[in-house]
DNA sequence: TATTGTTATACTCTATAACTATA
DNA sequence: TATAGTTATAGAGTATAACAATA
């Protein structure tokens, strides 16, 4: 338990950093905004899965998902094959094109960090990484609140 | 300098952090979004002020601060007078409702802090807030690399 | 009936550019 | 001419609700 004040400037400090996702935003292709950008990271760090998997991975409502979705299929960087278990699922996979585009936004943002980060060590970074996570996961009544609020059962749980 | 690996989960991280500047959004009054708890927060902090002052604190453009100052002033949370000294600035000064707003908001904030974060201690709170606040110096090029990119006079710089 | 996914609509936040008023 | 601030417009991201197809 810590202190207001301490609260207070954590709540300031997540407002600012919207400038730093803004930075990130500005290197990423014309063609692939942010919301692209997650979908192929997630689909390359986690391979095949439903729309369903991947929205809970994004953290946004499905009817989000499927606008970001649709977007990436369009300029033929995933597939959308339908589920044989279940006609109603579609499971999104990555095409060629779109495991080129992951390697392109991955050494963007390889460069840019190297630059802006570049008195930061590797530990210090990993360190960040492990806040932030730590962070979401405090953040996410599926995991921290079930038995308060049980929107999702414990078998979906990741 | 860190690993490539290091700088492209930063990235993931960094997008998904969105959910958790949503959760915060969610507990605010209505009347009173994000932007508009940025601007009395800053007020509230820093004291009266210029717009031009204030964009460079929210680290956006202009014409923003000036749609979010039009929303606050127009609830009477902070009053905007001639600057004597120069007719084309306006001070931005909060008035006793928007401490009073700024209250309510600090109360929200510590208090879903509070819960979400309980098993944090105040120690580990406070880091979090130190790294973001390292991120968001390394990334603003006023400070970092104003030989290379020189926006700004050293004299403006916070 | 319940669930998966899509689409329509609306709201917030942001940047660029055109504009007014003052320096 | 240059600067402080406002407004119009456009684009990205999000949520809610209504809908279609399937379980």
């Amino acid at each position: 338990m810590a202190a207001q004040s301490h609260y207070e400037e954590l709540a300031r400090q997540l407002s600012a950093i919207g400038a730093v996702k803004r930075g990130l935003g500005r290197i990423l292709p014309a063609e692939c905004p942010a919301g692209s950008a997650a979908v192929l990271t997630l689909l390359g760090r986690h391979g095949e899965m439903r729309m369903s998997r991947l929205a809970e991975l994004l953290d946004v409502d499905m009817s989000v998902t499927s606008r970001h979705v649709a977007h990436v299929a369009a300029r033929g960087w995933i597939e959308r094959d339908p589920d044989p278990l279940d006609k109603r699922s579609r499971i999104l996979r990555l095409t060629p094109a779109g495991h080129t585009m992951l390697d392109e936004l991955g050494r963007r943002t390889a460069d840019m960090f190297a630059h802006t980060l570049r008195d930061w060590t590797d530990d210090e970074v990993g360190q960040l990484n492990a806040m932030l996570a730590r962070l979401r996961e405090s953040f996410d009544c599926r995991t921290t609140a079930p038995a308060i609020n049980p929107r999702t059962p414990a078998a979906q749980l990741t």
